[in-house]
DNA sequence: ATTTCTTATCGTAAAATTACGATAAATATA
DNA sequence: TATATTTATCGTAATTTTACGATAAGAAAT
């Protein structure tokens, strides 16, 4: 009821500039591609770190799976630690509560008990 | 056998030619863009279609609202019916539905209950 | 029939994404 | 020290995305 509980769009004007819009934006564009999903899905599926070869996992070539973690990192939603000669990967917790939230959040957006379909 | 010679497709949990993680991608990769967010957002506000004109809400050229009414038809989010001369704009019940489900889905898939952020 | 209004599509350009191989940097091991 | 291993980054090419103006298609009004 609050104008948080909506997110900011209210008629006229739409600010597109709106930084928890933008951020919105970012971790589900983060999300679409699914190499990207399936890094996420690989370290959901652990409970510790990935220390592994991603290219052992994942049929691209080594550079092209680090530019998706790149992203994945840059959207906040994983860690990289140098462990020696490897890099340990994580799920970020705090990025992946917020990513959270934010899903739960659009779900919630979209309330289909008023969905009239009326055309 | 290698463990690379089979890898890529039919490990546990990751099959990239999986049409529900490539669905998935696509329904995020919708909603990855502030403009897109801006419209599904608007219309969700509603109770009704949205048969107004979005260039006077939306600082964008009319081509370019467009096309992205258009990303959200293809992926099954919105509709576009004609009345008259105009266009009346819903929210698509059966794809909000399918996109909660997956929302709900990937949240659900970050447990953050085990996040040991072991590095 | 003509004009007006709305929106999809076309054509185009700039920017971003995706993928690869090659290379460099960092670390472990011989 | 020298060598091997791992991963980020560079350079590049192909594709996709994003945005715009111009135009076409369709419907309503004159």
């Amino acid at each position: 009821m609050t104008s948080s509980a909506n997110i900011g769009y209210n008629l006229p004007g739409i600010d597109l500039k709106d930084p928890s819009t933008r951020r919105t934006a970012q971790l589900t564009k983060a999300l679409g591609h699914p190499v990207r999903l399936a890094i996420l899905k690989l370290l959901s599926e652990r409970d510790t770190c990935f220390c592994g070869d991603f290219t052992e996992v994942l049929p691209l070539a080594q550079s092209t799976v680090s530019q998706h973690l790149k992203v994945l990192k840059e959207s906040g939603l994983i860690t990289g630690t140098s462990q020696g000669v490897r890099t340990c990967y994580c799920l970020d917790s705090s990025g992946i509560q917020e990513l959270n939230q934010t899903l739960i959040g659009l779900a919630g957006m979209f309330d289909t008990s008023n969905l009239s379909d009326c055309c």
